[in-house]
DNA sequence: GTGGTCTAGACCACA
DNA sequence: GTGGTCTAGACCACA
């Protein structure tokens, strides 16, 4: 597994690796019932502490993403269609797209630009791979 | 001003208030070279910690939003057109951006929903408002 | 005998096995005397670690459920009438009851929904059933 | 604050403090808005390592049942009537009512009593305590 | 070997 | 002063 962390980041490296570990489930790297490194193995593959890998897991396994099998390992869940989001947490979404849509535009990035980023990354990510139909 | 501060919100008052100065200027509700309140007024009008209003303006002067002119006071700068971003920023931008795409799209959020967030957002944010041409 | 095993839970197997021994007691599934199997099958049967059926086992024959006679195997135990809980035994079960009810009131779900299920529950597993009179 | 946390438990003192923190919020000992300890204070208090309350805190906030304000404290949060739990939820809690009520038939508690401690523990914790109206 | 819990302690951003 | 992150390391239950 790659992950690209950045310890200077101000995001958590705990948050990268959740981030990007969603990433690779969204890319189809992974699929449902793919084994993935055990705590200890990640951690001294990354060479970081053992309870910042632990985090991101249990943080992954509280999503929905992975799931534990005590004694066995960890494994990339089924993902469920009937995944319903909340108004909140659309709501939440929107916001960040209206930040970065704010920043962007405030420090000149052309309107279609924007929009063109917007659909490469749809064309990439859009669609729910992995679920169980 | 109206600033609209959430202190349950993760996201820092500073931040907070940084943000949504730049909203501000991009819906042109200021013009440049209008006088803004000085850091003692805006954090009594906010019931806010002086500190933390003064972090925000220091972080809005380095990004050259606002200006402050000794013995005068603090007002919203003049925007140049030429105004070129790095290649640096873009890529942060875009990076926001994808991590957005993904989370939404994680969720269950459907494709056509979010080009139609972005395309709105951009109508109304979208361009270059105050700008010196 | 079908046990209802999952993996994913965080209830650890062994214990997922003395529970559902203990349910097929009372609903009288099985009765006394009879013969169940050995660790060695049952844990091939279910295809999991012999330790965990070993331990389960051992559970169940200190609380009594299950007795094993040396060269015959391991049997249902008689259950005699007399069985005495302890005040603490009572508080604990009461307890975990309290734990329960301050869960559910708490997501919301209505007092004569939780009333409700205790009904059912007792209509179904109420009483001593096997027990020696 | 009177917490009751037992060390030789299985349960996690982290989960024992979310646990008797949500039965204080239920009794209305706690009203929204009222300051708790701070994670420091508390830790002091109890004489446990800070990480452990902050791991309880955490989840607390996870679940919506306190608030934290940055650098002012944690509070109780206002609740929402509209919380609305799932199908999922509540068969984990008919399970768990399930679990209990067949450990405490089985050793010989009568079926009355289980009542009896229902009703009355509904009487004390039933309903939606301190929910915005 | 696997993950979960807990302690101890450092460092940092925020207000 | 407040909480959040991260490291280091011990101990434990489970399979």
């Amino acid at each position: 597994m790659n992950f690209n962390l950045n310890p200077r980041s101000h995001v958590p490296i705990w948050e990268q690796i959740v981030h990007q570990m969603k990433e690779m489930v969204m890319k189809e790297i992974f699929s449902p019932q793919d084994k993935i490194p055990s705590v200890r193995e990640l951690s001294s593959q990354l060479v970081i502490n053992p309870n910042t890998v632990s985090k991101a897991y249990q943080e992954l396994e509280r999503q929905g993403v992975i799931e534990t099998i005590r004694g066995k390992g960890t494994f990339v869940a089924e993902r469920s269609v009937e995944v319903q989001f909340s108004e909140q947490q659309a709501e939440k979404l929107r916001d960040e797209l209206k930040r970065t849509i704010i920043e962007a535009s405030y420090i000149g990035i052309e309107s279609d630009m924007i929009l063109q980023w917007t659909k490469e990354l749809l064309d990439e990510f859009g669609g729910e791979p992995n679920a169980k139909r």
